[in-house]
DNA sequence: GCACACCCTGAAGCAACTCCAGGGTCAAGA
DNA sequence: TCTTGACCCTGGAGTTGCTTCAGGGTGTGC
């Protein structure tokens, strides 16, 4: 399989894939007499798997893990299910962020009506005086 | 006002307030004989301002055009509202693709329970085989 | 024989910072 | 007076997860 035969079955971008084996987390695969990269359907079953975890919103550094784990089946699996909760608690905490965003936003929003001039614009006004009621730690959306 | 005081007047870090300066998003100050830079109230407010819009997720170039429209009083300000709109309708996107990521997250950590060898978590099962029902697009979180 | 799709590499760009190296300034205490 | 330590300066690199670009080589169909 080419590069873009394994991005068209993962539907993984030819780029992204490149970037996958410079970075250590596919194989450097097998090479023709061109020098086209060639790869086997257990490589396509790798990517596959990488790209089910980004689905998940899990990092690389994770990903590596996971793929480390997996070559290890003999270990136990109670890091696996610590991985998944810590991602677990992080969309979360991410989750409350952003619903009290849409709450606060939703509150701006309303400070204007119409198209009055700029100097009676109430999203001007609010956003430059004080931070709105329930202004949690937004910081690390 | 020193930067270290405009920092911790403001809650942002000396860096941010240099990086802001960097890229425009805040005027380069005065200058004491020493070099070292120097703020007025005004700026303080400005950068409370930018902070506030942070905390709402705004990006630094809709920051930019906000800062843009508020030195132009006289305009309208349906613009803002739009601005507003936009950042609320990308806020719910997230929170949708979020929200569908908890409940697969859930699904996958349900498919292990406990230590069992690696051979047998279903987890690594799942991230190998399938994508999970109700695989959206999370690709832009 | 040439147009066009596909492949290659290495480097730069994106957002929004954060951190680092290597150095200058200034007030207080021994 | 000297030194310690907090603060300030600059320019550049690092972070995450890619994407885009420049500048080329390869292979197939007409």
């Amino acid at each position: 399989m080419r590069i873009g035969e394994l991005s068209t079955a993962a539907e993984v971008e030819v780029e992204t894939i490149r970037y996958y084996e410079k970075i250590g987390l596919m194989p450097a695969p097998e090479r023709g007499a061109n020098g086209y990269r060639s790869y086997s359907s257990r490589q396509l079953a790798q990517l596959t798997f990488i790209r089910h975890c980004r689905a998940l919103d899990i990092g690389l550094a994770d990903i590596r893990r996971l793929l480390e784990f997996s070559n290890h089946p003999d270990a136990s699996c109670g890091d696996i299910n610590l991985l998944i909760d810590e991602q677990l608690e992080r969309v979360r905490t991410r989750l409350k962020s952003l619903q009290a965003l849409e709450t606060q936003l939703q509150a701006l929003r309303s400070c204007c009506t119409g198209n009055r001039p700029m100097q009676g614009c109430g999203i001007l006004n609010e956003l430059s005086s004080s931070p709105m009621a329930a202004d949690g730690d937004n910081t690390q959306l």
